[in-house]
DNA sequence: ACCGCTTGCTAAACCCTTTTAGCAAGGCCA
DNA sequence: TGGCCTTGCTAAAAGGGTTTAGCAAGCGGT
């Protein structure tokens, strides 16, 4: 292995060629009136060095640098992070292209950083994603900047990407209906304040809006509607306790998600009561949670590694529409859905 | 804001002086005998328009690009790795430095293209980060690069970091004998080719040595060893269930990680055993599973961050040992150990 | 014999920054 | 008056590539 890496005059050199020569012939110009034979001495010479181009100075003349930059407010904290992290790396991948991530903890100051960090490193684009519900979202980005946001939307930044919640929302409602339940369906985790603020998380205002939707259009309604405000097991457990102590005409749970669901299990359990058979419960974001419970959960699932990919998609889309992006949310089937016994 | 980004040559211009001096003065140099007013020119000059270096073009020239690459096999399917991730993110943003993320699946074609892909954009060094147990790690990587090895070890690149897995096996065992437990403690999920063959998985080798070597110097047995190949919730619940059909006499479970206590938690809620008055468990990794159950589940954690951290201070600091550096496993105590009741 | 067109290639500028070598002016000393 | 040292700064090269402008040689036509 040599000591220093192996540059375009080393391969010119070696081809008895210009560096510029050989610039053009391993870009593959075609205007380029090069010999065939220069072409192969060139070719040849590369390979038998090893060459690879350094595009931090590559970057310098043609301003690309086959680097994004990958901005998120929190990396590690939900899995729907990782997701999303995840397609975008295999999509930037396989166009050539490598991920810069810098988290901010959604913090205003650490944004301003992270943008000027990647800014300073010539990125080619940056896409910006929201995971935790925030007001807003306004740090100042250059304007020929080529921003894609992921799982938000901004009035600046029109390109962005999002799950399809609508269409998931009346899905998960689809899955008890077509069961044959009718009546005797609980919301687990309705919230008021969330409906009302879409400013909080766009998204789950379109959840709760499909749900709604496709409740009315087939003439349901919920028996109860269970309100918190945060998402987490205990919750589900808490109120899911609370609604089976007062009233026993309860045959299926629609919980806002799996980890609500998860607690709701845990609730059930405690009553005696048995999935599916005594009661159905379906949820949306097929957490990994989702396949642990027994039986498995059936659920409306957040389409990370989609969404992670059509980011980099759009984003090196050059004919993209400037416009809102939604990935449709698969259903998945576990275990969780009967038809009602009675 | 302005169209083009502001250049070294546009400060200088401002500030009535040559490039040359402008960048010394930028860079802080004191060999320098430029005025003092010079000084104040130019940094007033870099202030007024906003000046930020070309990261690319400074590396160009200086070799260092504040750039590190993070390479690993899985970054999505575990926690553990985004916890690396976000340990190493926040390391490397308080160094000044940011964080090429790339991942490989563990494929030997992928990890030598992440491995070019880093180099060609001239990183000051590279992590390289193993989720997944394997035989062993071979990519070829320039013997100059400044590499570190995150949860592996590897001869050619001696530096590395991982779990206090010793420790922390010694740990664990001594949760259970503190509480008073001496007989009736199972070891669930032991196997038998992992604990021999170091190459899968070296640090699980550690654990379960030093939980031998704690219950050896205590004197005590396990009634009962449970092994199976992996390690997720289904195979706690199927040996912890027939285990417990077998021998009414256990009164404690050594998970071998949380997603097998989480099944071995449904199998003794399925035999009507309550944790942690019939029976104490504790476990390891300090999964997100662990405080969603009930009760909660004392767990001797893997420090994700720690290490992440770890790992980029390592890669920064000149004078580090050659060496592993263990990361020592906090104690998550919750609620699932309990003196025998006997 | 000269013009003009192709063909095949190279010199040099350029991208942005750092760094080395050295210039010009002023002061001091002899 | 000349030589030497400071002081304060700049020109230019370097880093690795891309791109533009244009040179030289060969050839066909008149």
């Amino acid at each position: 292995m040599p000591n220093k890496r192996v540059t375009l005059a080393d391969v010119a050199r070696r081809a008895g060629l210009s560096t510029a020569a050989a610039s053009m012939i391993l870009n593959g110009r075609t205007d380029t009136r090069l010999s065939a034979e220069a072409h192969a001495r060139v070719n040849d010479a590369a390979a038998e060095l090893g060459y690879r181009p350094n595009v931090a100075a590559r970057g310098l003349r043609t301003r690309k640098t086959l680097t994004i930059g990958f901005i998120s407010d929190v990396v590690a904290t939900t899995r729907f992070a990782s997701g999303l992290i995840q397609g975008a790396l295999d999509a930037a991948r396989k166009a050539g292209h490598v991920l810069l991530v810098l988290e901010t903890g959604g913090e205003p100051a650490r944004e301003s950083e992270a943008i000027e960090a990647v800014l300073d490193r010539q990125v080619d684009g940056i896409i910006f994603g929201v995971m935790r519900a925030r007001e807003l979202f306004v740090p100042d980005i250059p304007p020929a900047t080529n921003v894609v946001m992921l799982n938000a939307s901004n009035k600046k930044h029109p390109v962005s990407v999002l799950p399809d919640e609508l269409s998931g929302g009346r899905a998960a409602v689809r899955l008890l209906a077509d069961a044959g339940h009718r009546n005797g369906i609980a919301l687990i985790g309705h919230n008021k304040e969330v409906e009302k603020n879409l400013f909080r998380s766009a998204t789950v205002g379109q959840r709760i809006a499909g749900i709604r939707t496709e409740m009315a259009e087939r003439g349901l309604r919920f028996a109860a509607e269970e309100s918190c405000w945060d998402w987490e097991p205990q919750h589900g457990y808490d109120v899911t306790l609370s609604l089976l102590k007062e009233r026993r005409d309860i045959r299926a749970l629609l919980c806002m998600n799996d980890r609500l669901a998860f607690g709701a299990y845990q609730a059930l359990a405690d009553r005696g009561l048995s999935v599916p058979h005594d009661v159905s419960v379906v949820s949306f974001d097929n957490d990994e949670l989702a396949s642990y419970l027994r039986p498995g959960l059936t659920t409306v699932a957040l389409p990370h590694e989609a969404m992670g990919r059509a980011s980099i998609e759009l984003l090196l889309d050059h004919n993209r529409r400037p416009d809102q992006h939604l990935i449709p949310m698969p259903i998945i089937e576990r275990g969780s859905i009967h038809p009602p016994a009675d």
